[in-house]
RNA sequence: GCCCAAGUGGCGGAAUAGGUAGACGCACAGGACUUAAAAUCCUGCGGGUGUUAAAGCCCGUGCCGGUUCAAGUCCGGCCUUGGGCACCA
């Protein structure tokens, strides 16, 4: 076969009779819209990855094209961009030329692997004449109050000399070129992203998308519901409001924390703490981003010298300052509860700040429940973990067997200091102390207490005391016999206890002490006491609200959309800023905007856009009136965001696109692209669809019905191909060269899962070229004849079938190798009905478009198999009438047997119970139960 | 640290809904064709044991346990790898 003049032969075809243009208002067929993310046209040329997400796209709508469907399948470039604008500043040439080139360089590819595109509807986004729409969009967002100009902390890239979203800083350094970032402070052109978080979340529940992904966008919009609560500041008229999800922990705030960028920090601090505040804060701003996020740090702050009142409970506690609070989430300021916070806890225990548990882990002793019609009573304990030489001392009560840490009931007036001493010296006899301290956790047990007869709830506090040595009063032989006390290894100490409460209070102590984050019983709480924390959140949150000093509020993590860059190379924002510092979007008359040319086209230092260079484009006369032009441009993701919109429509110069039009090819059926624009493009574009929907102009809140992330395609090392190992980096255009497209685009299908990463196999791809091959030769071996073959009937009928559904579900690799299974079938007989011949070219054509348009045409048709009817199965002859099924005795395979389809049981049993092979097995043995399931198995339980 | 996904022969990977694990391909081995090689066609191919050969038997889907007549598949607990988030209050 000679695969070279085939495929150019109907490159030719297709290019010559339009094959593959779409009529986008034919309304007459139902619509499929078939969607690639759109490459950018760098110097580098398609790579493997691409091939394989193109190929998977092509072939559903090819399918789709033989099934009747009206089919769009565009192809554009995302042609603003980083790599085009270095080679303008090192050339001088304007970056439009080597745009230009690239995108030459693309389609040749792309036409080479067969791609079934529409070239008419080709787009790309540095076009004036598609972006005069990016900023028309730009234009109604900016009068819809969602973009504006802020002056905020952003992600400073001095290398780039641009700022950067979020999405595009990675571990702190850019994410091209790997530059470090550093946070700064400037004014900035951002999209009102938090105002479509609950959109972007609820729309997420209705979308065939890979779990994952949603599941990125989830965590990246970060919803979390809470409260906000206001605290006054002692001897100030200021107050300030923390945001909070754990509104029930308030009586257990001990500090507040506000961010060192807190507008309120410089005005409260107090005269001796001025000095080392403004230090502090001076600090945080010089330190890079890495700095700030790295894991390895620890806590810092300073005290600012003021108090706020908790409004729960009217105490004052003290207002730091810490950059472990960001300025950027929730308010800005924390209440600091570190008995119930990891963050605070690490925070308390460096600077010595009171911990208040508020609240306590519940346990049920389950060998000794409360019982019924008992006085319930209450109780406060003192636990001792006493400790000396490594050792723990434990007790032993002898009348209940119990093992124990020494403990006790407080007395009134007696505090948990002395308790402690008080218990451990009266039922152990030890009493040299050398450090006494209260542990930060409580916890409350429920038991039958039998030495009184009552049921008692106690709230146990925990003290450690490290004694000096293992002096100690002797005991009595009265009181030893009530109790004894022991020293434990501390390896040995949880086995030692026999008391489940005291065992997981053990646990917590060797565990290292730590903040409780877990749900309990909340003390210390007043109102709150005894409710466990959903209930004690929703009565705290009501409490504030009724007081006035607080309301139940949900928070977004996700940020604004930063939407300037200081480049040349991108959209110009449609903005004109006057002397008195108003600005205004241009009329809709003056769009586009068009880039103007320049003579460097390097960035400045200052942060200032090359445009600004272009003094005769940027200051201008405007409505009269002097002006000057907003020079930083669109981000790269501007384009991206609604190009799927212009596809419907490219060539209109009315409008985005026509609205009947939009209405009946939107949404897109199915997006195939990788897995990184997970946060990136496929949230912007989701918020600029749903903004467009609420214009009016989008039909639907969600662009994209169904996505599906292609793998990468690793070297055949299993390491991404790329700089690292350049032996092992393939080239589509070679295998193209080499084998053919036909080959290349079966050959990725066949390699494994579309979602999977998969490494390259050179033998893999001569065993693809193999293949198409031996279907060449079978078509031409003179089998092929119009007349029937009933050995092929079912597997015919089954192929179809399977391959169908295997190719409808995108599982190529599958649909492929049952293919397969036909065609060696096939090779099997001297006679291919012809029937069967030309379905099964049918089948393979969405993979391998040239080969099958040649055999088609070899089959005596003179036109495109492209609009043939797919074709179709009887279900009835997909089953044979026989099957052959496993016979198991105890679950063990023993035996095969054939019987008919759906065969009756009884008879299934009997034919088993008589077989000679299985006598061995079920001979003088007591049949148990027998399993028969017709056409899978048969089970014989034998005793 | 938290969240998500995945672990199956020498390799890529199959296995609707718990029902014969290893489809299909690659690699490898043997055979046919050929003067020869390539290509092609046929056969074998998880491990162990067994046998002249076979049949048979045992083990086997990351590890440990559980549910079930039956587990790659379900449940609980780990381990490893990949991805996402990373002081988000």
């Amino acid at each position: 076969m000679n695969f070279k003049s085939i495929e150019e032969k109907w490159r030719k075809y297709w290019e010559e009779h339009h094959t593959f243009k779409t009529d986008v208002w034919d309304f007459s067929k139902p619509k499929y819209y078939a969607l690639d993310m759109f490459p950018y046209p760098s110097g580098v040329a398609l790579h493997c990855g691409h091939v394989e997400g193109y190929t998977a796209t092509d072939i559903i709508a090819r399918m789709k094209r033989m099934q009747g469907y009206n089919v769009l399948h565009p192809m554009g470039f995302d042609s603003f961009g980083l790599p085009a604008e270095q080679y303008a500043i090192k050339t001088g040439n304007h970056p439009d030329i080597f745009t230009n080139k690239n995108i030459e360089t693309f389609k040749s590819q792309l036409r080479m692997a067969g791609f079934s595109y529409d070239w008419e509807k080709e787009i790309s986004t540095c076009d004036p004449k598609f972006y005069h729409y990016t900023q028309w969009i730009f234009k109604r967002l900016y009068q819809s109050g969602l973009a504006s100009l802020k002056d905020m902390p952003v992600n400073w890239c001095e290398e780039l000399g641009t700022v950067l979203a979020n999405d595009e800083v990675i571990d702190g350094k850019s994410e091209r070129g790997g530059y470090p970032v550093v946070r700064k402070n400037m004014k900035q052109w951002v999209i009102d992203m938090p105002s479509f978080a609950e959109r972007l979340l609820h729309g997420l529940d209705a979308l065939d998308w890979p779990e994952s992904t949603k599941e990125i966008q989830r965590n990246w919009i970060g919803k979390s519901t809470g409260a906000l609560v206001d605290f006054k500041i002692k001897d100030c008229e200021k107050q300030f409001t923390v945001f909070t999800t754990r509104p029930d922990t308030l009586f257990g705030a001990t500090y507040c924390v506000l961010a060192p960028e807190h507008e309120l920090v410089k005005e409260i601090m107090s005269l001796e703490q001025a000095d080392k505040v403004k230090e502090y804060i001076e600090n945080c701003a010089t330190k890079s981003e890495i700095e700030r996020t790295s894991t390895v740090k620890e806590k810092t702050g300073v005290f600012t010298g003021a108090y706020a009142i908790n409004p729960v409970n009217g105490k004052e506690i003290p207002i730091w300052i810490s950059d472990y609070v960001l300025v950027t989430y929730g308010t800005g300021a924390i209440m600091a509860v570190p008995a119930h916070d990891d963050r605070d806890y690490e925070f308390a225990k460096k600077f010595n700040l009171p911990i208040i548990p508020v609240l306590a882990p519940f346990f049920q002793d389950e060998k000794n429940p409360p019982k019924e019609g008992k006085e319930n009573t209450k109780r406060n304990t003192v636990i001792v973990i006493a400790t000396c030489d490594n050792e723990f001392l434990g007790v032993k009560y002898q009348k209940f067997g119990w093992q124990t840490f020494p403990m006790g009931g407080m007395n009134e007036n007696e505090n948990l200091f002395e308790a402690a001493k008080r218990e451990m010296e009266e039922e152990t006899g030890y009493f040299d102390v050398k450090t006494i301290r209260e542990i930060p956790f409580v916890f409350q047990e429920s038991f039958y207490a039998a030495h009184k007869d009552v049921n008692r709830l106690t709230t146990n506090h925990i003290v450690e005391i490290v004694l000096n040595s293992k002096q100690r009063h002797e005991m009595t032989q009265e009181e030893k016999e009530i109790q004894e006390p022991f020293w434990i290894e501390n390896d040995k100490l949880i086995d030692w206890l026999s008391i489940q409460s005291h065992q997981m209070l053990a646990e917590y102590y060797f565990a290292g002490e730590h903040a409780f984050t877990e749900d309990g019983t909340h003390i210390n709480s007043e109102f709150l006491d005894g409710l466990k924390k959903q209930d004690a959140i929703d009565k705290m949150i009501s409490w504030l609200e009724e007081n006035k000093v607080g309301t139940k509020k949900v928070n977004y993590r996700l940020r604004d959309w930063i939407f300037a860059r200081q480049r040349y190379w991108g959209e110009p924002i449609p903005i004109v800023h006057y002397v008195d510092g108003s600005m205004e979007a241009l009329d809709d008359l003056d769009l586009p905007l068009v880039l103007p040319e320049l003579e460097d086209y390097s960035p400045s230092k200052s942060g200032d856009s090359p445009l600004h260079k272009a003094s005769d484009w940027v200051n201008i006369t405007y409505h009269g009136k002097k002006a000057m032009r907003e020079t930083s441009t669109m981000p790269g993701s501007a384009g991206s965001s609604w190009y799927f919109l212009r596809y419907i429509d490219p060539h209109n110069q009315e409008e985005i696109a026509n609205k009947e039009l939009l209405k009946h090819w939107m949404p897109v059926d199915l997006y195939v692209g990788g897995p990184e624009h997970a946060v990136g493009h496929l949230l912007y574009s989701r918020m600029w669809n749903q903004y467009l929907f609420d214009l009016g102009i989008a039909p639907t809140e969600e662009p994209f019905q169904k996505l599906v992330h292609q793998g990468m395609i690793l070297g055949a090392n299993g390491i991404k191909m790329g700089k690292r190992y350049p032996e092992y980096s393939i080239n589509p255009n070679d295998i193209i060269r080499d084998y053919g497209a036909d080959t290349l685009r079966l050959y990725e299908m066949f390699m494994g899962p579309l979602e999977a990463d998969k490494p390259w196999s050179n033998e893999g791809v001569n065993g693809a070229k193999k293949f198409l091959d031996r279907v060449w030769r079978l078509y031409h071996s003179g089998i092929i004849k119009n007349m029937e073959n009933k050995n092929l009937e079912t597997i015919y009928h089954k192929t179809v079938k399977h391959v169908t559904l295997d190719l409808e579900t995108l599982n190529f690799n599958t649909a492929i190798s049952k293919m397969m299974v036909f065609i060696n079938a096939v090779y099997k007989e001297s006679i291919f009905p012809i029937e069967y011949a030309e379905g099964f070219v049918k089948l393979l054509n969405p993979i391998a478009p040239f080969i099958t348009e040649e055999l088609w045409e070899f089959l005596g048709h003179s036109e495109t198999i492209s609009y043939e009817p797919w074709p179709s199965y009887e279900e009835a002859k997909t089953i044979c009438d026989e099957v052959t099924i496993g016979i198991q005795v105890n679950g063990k395979l023993r035996n095969e047997m054939t019987f008919l389809v759906d065969e009756e049981k009884e008879e299934i049993l009997k034919k088993v119970m008589d077989n000679e092979k299985l006598k061995p097995y079920l001979d003088g043995k007591e049949i148990v139960k027998t399993i028969v399931i017709p056409n899978k198995i048969v089970n014989i339980v034998v005793k």
